[in-house]
DNA sequence: CGGCTTTGACCCGCGC
DNA sequence: GCGCGGGTCAAAGCCG
């Protein structure tokens, strides 16, 4: 169910999630749905590309071994940025970040701080709550604290790609005006907070619309498969 | 039987 | 204040 063994053709654009536009970078290489799809800032995934584009595209390996280190570094920066300018609480961000938290981020900063600050303890709560309270305290936090999000959009018949993570569906929703449902996920790994979000783009349903929100605390689940092969993606923590 | 999906209900933020 | 829409919950059902 979570994927296919054909030969998937995607087109990847990572971009900021809420205004859906590519403001990176767009690449295009066949991309096998059997392998771990990359998300955004994961060294695996950028291993994945570095290692699947010299063979599978035009282009001189070298160049496009320097392209997943642009995609590479592009993706930790933003993420770093991301981190700096929410505890600063400016200066550090680019244009697209403190527009980002300006206007869509107006969270208080006691409660982002908070929110990371208990990722750096090690991404738990491990506070014992009566159950009304925790619920309080999720709801609070669910509205409240929003993990950095990221878009990949993706071009492939499979609406859910296989990222190394496990992923359990709590939801599913039909949002106005599209004609596919919304499907939202949650990473199975105790602790591990990482939700994601898939939709088919409206304008073109070909187009997956994956979106995460956090970051994991662990490793792909399918880490000691995937070691086996070493074309394949190796370990890592985002 | 445990883990996962489905799906209606519910909650909250936001715009008017 | 109210209604709408997105996000989440949780019970029920399904499946291996």
């Amino acid at each position: 169910m979570m994927s296919t063994t054909s030969q998937t053709s995607v087109n990847h654009s990572l971009f900021e999630e809420q205004d859906q536009i590519p403001t990176q970078m767009e690449f295009n290489i066949p991309f096998p749905s059997t392998q771990a799809f990359p998300p955004l800032g994961c060294h695996q995934s950028l291993k994945s590309i570095s290692a699947l584009v010299p063979s599978l595209s035009s282009e001189p390996a070298s160049s496009s071994a320097n392209f997943a280190e642009t995609l590479f570094s592009t993706a930790v920066q933003r993420q770093r940025e991301d981190l700096t300018s929410s505890l600063i609480g400016g200066g550090g961000g680019g244009q697209l970040l403190s527009l980002n938290r300006s206007r869509l981020n107006p969270w208080a900063w006691e409660e982002v701080t908070d929110c990371l600050m208990s990722k750096r303890m090690g991404g738990g709560d491990n506070h014992h709550l009566g159950v009304s309270a925790m619920k309080m305290k999720k709801m609070k936090a669910r509205r409240k604290v929003r993990e950095p999000r990221f878009c990949f959009k993706t071009m492939s018949d499979v609406d859910v790609l296989d990222d190394g993570y496990k992923w359990r569906k709590y939801g599913q929703k039909v949002v106005k005006n599209t004609q596919h449902p919304r499907s939202y996920y949650r990473c199975t790994q105790d602790n591990c907070r990482v939700k994601k979000r898939v939709e088919r783009l409206a304008e073109d349903p070909r187009m997956v619309i994956t979106t995460y929100e956090g970051r994991h605390v662990h490793s792909p689940s399918n880490e000691l498969e995937d070691s086996q092969s070493p074309s394949e993606l190796s370990s890592f923590l985002w």
